[in-house]
RNA sequence: GGAGGGGUGGCAGAGCGGUCAAAUGCAACGGACUGUAACUCCGUCGGGGAAACCCUACAUAGGUUCGAAUCCUAUCCCCUCCA
């Protein structure tokens, strides 16, 4: 049984995965606060749900009244992390990076409090100090801390390493990076605990063995589940792809439906990650069972949006998808999708309409559908591919359906 | 630097002169069934076109052929062994 609410709290929800040390670090957190951190590379221009997980997590620590440190991978991003990949990392720009590193910052700030009252989160980018590395000095202090033996052993480059699969001298480095990231926060932050997903094991140990070595110092590493879903897949995709926690990226109202769409087996699973509703009330939410399981998936979809979007674009995504689903009409609140008048002609047929609001990659992927019967105008089914609709009657917004399931607010201006 | 093997659709993996827009599996998408679930079943799955049909594609660039993913040459990349 553990001591501390933070461990405790966590472990009961299922986000700990493995420990380098759970006494000790369950001792240290029952008696003091402390701080600690998750670092992010910025490979992608926003976060997602796979992110989540760990993002709950420091919101977690800070509610306990720990100092939370979110690392963005600047300069590591430069490297790649190799970990449990078959194959190696397109080198990405700087400039690339840089705008996505925007574009992180500001989903942290939905989830944590940077407020300058400690334990105010603190957001720290690796390059400020990994790019003024000398590389003979680094060399010297720091790289003869690692063994390439141990480095070798590691399982997250293992199977590149038996398969012969190319592993480059580049990507090697990383674990190194990411050792002397943790080594740094802790001289400067005190920062004596990093987090990160189960495929995060590895380079993790390397900071806490590095620092070990370097003064001493003991520091302890968390991970946390890889998250899959009830079939074992790795999960989060909406029906337009990945399940952005940004509003450019997605919108509410898809985010809503992302959650309301999860299987049965996995409503547990998410309302204890991603919600903060109390134990009880999420068994009490869980325990019925065949379609009434579906107001549980409600109960989820509008918290974990509410958390993400706010009340108010959640309630909203809510009302939406009740007109759409339960009601069988429109909902100005549906995702609307412009089209620039200047991109089409005034007879518009449904294939164009389709490629024009950017729902289906190409004109045979819309004319497939349509032949599927799949395709909805204001809830009629489209079937002549010839068909034309005048341009005037998009001035105000019409519902296209694709399926069941994907519904939008078509308006060309 | 030398010798050998290899680069095929989102992935895995066949094809090795025409019948190849490329088998098969997975993933994905649509439909039926349901509870906006799961399972199962059916269908689709390069691009343009209403269609006939056309256009790009099997690492890249050329070549041989009536015809090339398949043969030849060069280039790039990967793997193995040797130095």
């Amino acid at each position: 049984m553990l001591k501390s609410n933070i461990l405790n709290n966590l472990k009961t929800r299922g986000f700990i995965n493995d420990c380098t040390d759970l006494i000790s670090l369950d001792k240290l957190l029952s008696t003091s606060k402390v701080t600690c951190y998750i670092g992010y590379d910025a490979t992608a221009s926003s976060l997602h749900v796979g992110h989540l997980m760990n993002i709950m997590m420091l919101r977690w620590f800070q509610k306990d009244g720990h100092r939370v440190i979110t690392l963005l991978g600047g300069g590591t991003t430069k490297i790649g992390d190799p970990s449990f990949r078959k194959t190696e990392r397109p080198l990405i720009t700087d400039e690339t990076i840089n705008a996505n590193l925007l574009s992180l910052k500001s989903i942290f700030s939905k989830y944590l409090n940077f407020s300058s009252d400690f334990p105010g989160a603190l957001m720290l980018n690796n390059d400020d100090w990994l790019s003024e590395l000398n590389y003979l000095d680094f060399l010297r202090d720091t790289g003869k801390h690692f063994s390439i033996n141990r480095m070798l052993s590691f399982e997250s480059v293992k199977s590149r390493l038996q398969k012969n699969d190319p592993l480059s001298f580049l990507e090697f480095n990383y674990m190194i990076l990411q050792g002397y990231d943790f080594y740094k926060l802790n001289y400067d932050y005190q920062c004596i605990l990093q987090m990160g997903g189960s495929d995060q094991w590895g380079n993790i140990v390397n900071g806490i063995e590095l620092t070990r070595r370097m003064n001493g110092n003991r520091l302890f590493g968390l991970t946390s589940p890889l998250l899959t879903n009830s079939s074992g897949q790795k999960m989060g995709k909406s029906s337009s792809g990945a399940v952005w926690l940004n509003e450019e990226n997605l919108s509410p109202y898809e985010f809503w439906q992302f959650w309301r769409n999860c299987d049965d087996d996995d409503i547990e699973k998410f309302l204890l990650l991603f919600t903060e509703f109390s134990i009880d009330k999420i068994k009490d939410l869980t325990s019925s069972k065949g379609h009434r399981l579906n107001e549980a998936k409600i109960v989820l979809a509008n918290e974990v949006t509410s958390l993400c979007h706010g009340k108010i674009k959640a309630n909203e995504a809510f009302e939406a998808s009740k007109a759409v689903f339960s009601e069988n009409i429109g909902s100005s609140k549906l995702p609307t999708i412009e089209i620039n008048s200047k991109d089409c002609p005034e007879r518009i047929s449904i294939t164009q309409l389709m490629t024009l609001s950017g729902m289906v990659k190409s004109g045979k992927e819309a004319k497939r559908l349509v032949n599927e019967n799949a395709v909805k105008l204001e809830g009629r089914m489209v079937k002549d591919i010839t068909e034309k609709f005048e341009k005037i009657n998009f001035s105000n917004p019409q519902q296209l359906s694709i399926g069941k399931k994907k519904h939008f607010n078509i308006v060309i201006f």
